[in-house]
DNA sequence: CAGTGGTCTAGACCACCGC
DNA sequence: CGGTGGTCTAGACCACTGG
């Protein structure tokens, strides 16, 4: 008799030069983009699954612990698989220890300015978008304890956040990949950081209380969803004393 | 009959509460920080590792999987499994881009200064020696195509080091930890850096060819042997406008 | 060619989770 | 309790390495 759930995989022709745990790992992943589990969500049971591809136990672990180490997967033992949700958003504050910051208090954020934009150069490029593209644009300013510490320069591809641009970001909360994904179904999986010193101009300077040429820390994140497209470019810029960051090297 | 193979392990009595597995890397570890296989060299085939410990193929493999991602083993396939050597000592410069270095130009070290003092607070804590326990002080000046770029402050536990006391710095190479290895036995395995921001006093701007208050990046590393062991504590000066970084988030 | 690690199977039983 | 992932076995065969 055949079998007709939608969740049998049409077992996709064996692919010459590669592992079989790596065929059924490519196509986990593909189904996952496709959306058939969404981030948060429980995947099928291993034994399940194995049964789906005709394949042991073993091999489809293998598969999962592919992905797993990929970051798109995590496992809890007696709960299941589970595809990763998205990143929090407070990772910037990883590369600054903030001195007046009692303990881990959670900063604030202001939107400064926003509005739809033609891409320049650099930002079509990180966005892998045609230049003059629209953007919207969003200046942000964080504080701790009332004090500000970093002033964001943040690149958004439009149509996809149009969401973004008509709310009102007084609703937003004080993260704003919750807010992506939550308004723009926009999950925010992985993230590249380039740091970089540089010194203050006036008006950069004025908006963090600080005097014009004074030392600052750049970082130019620039931010992936699951299917690896670049959704967010971001500048941060803080005080270049308030800078901290440990790196391990093996 | 009974089997007496020099390799052949000890069965260790099985610990409650933790896998076989776990156990055997536990074990696997102990052997090798003994000094059972040397850094570079193969392990015994996993075949007749699990033969020795009376287990399954796939229960020495994953014991051997655990000390991989520790970045204690590695594997080759068809060759072996390999102890990891060292760090090879270029690592420094990967916090930095050095504009008028034609490509991966190598650079050259000069050391400054030598001398055996007292450890102070700082240094006996990082090594974790009593405090005015006798360190190797070192001063060294890295370049690239002459110009200099990092100037370093180096402290050496003794009597470890004390090779590096008496010999002649003329005689080292360029890279340290190699130096470490061969002269003192000393395997550089892993370390942890910290970055921060801070100016320049007059004399070390001096010596990088900077003027004083320059901007610089400051790296506090702390390099581990095998053991775990801290062995080495260095500060490194640099220009912070030739300092980038990229770190991954996720 | 012999020796190494890499893949895969078809089972068994254990440990954790939540109802 | 049933369902999940975690551990372990005892094999078979494949793929890479080097003499």
């Amino acid at each position: 008799m055949q079998q007709s759930s939608q969740f049998t995989a049409d077992v996709e022709p064996s692919i010459p030069g590669l592992s079989r745990y790596a065929e059924l790992a490519t196509d986990l992943r593909a189904r996952i983009l496709r959306g058939q589990w969404e981030p948060g969500q429980a995947l099928t049971a291993e034994a399940e699954l194995a049964r789906a591809y005709g394949v042991a136990l073993g091999t489809i672990r293998q598969a999962i612990a592919l992905l797993v180490d990929q970051g798109l997967l995590e496992r809890r033992h007696g709960k299941g698989t589970f595809v990763k949700a998205g990143l929090g958003g407070a990772s910037m504050l990883r590369f600054f220890r903030f001195r007046h910051a009692d303990s881990s208090q959670a900063p604030t954020s202001r939107i400064l300015n926003r509005k739809r934009i033609p891409a320049d150069a650099a930002t079509s490029q990180a966005l892998t978008i045609p230049e003059n593209a629209p953007v919207l644009a969003l200046e942000r300013l964080r504080s701790i304890a009332g004090q500000p510490c970093l002033l964001e320069t943040i690149m958004l591809p439009l149509p996809l956040f149009e969401p973004l641009a008509s709310s009102d970001p007084a609703a937003w909360g004080d993260l704003l990949y919750p807010e992506y994904q939550r308004r723009c179904g926009v999950v925010v999986h992985q993230a590249e950081d380039q740091l970089s010193f540089d010194t203050l101009g006036a008006s950069n300077a004025r908006r963090l209380g600080l005097t014009k040429g004074h030392p600052c820390v750049r970082v130019r994140r620039r931010a992936y969803d699951l299917t690896g497209r670049c959704v967010e470019l971001r500048i941060t810029l803080g005080d270049a004393f308030d800078f901290e960051y440990t790196a391990h090297v093996r």
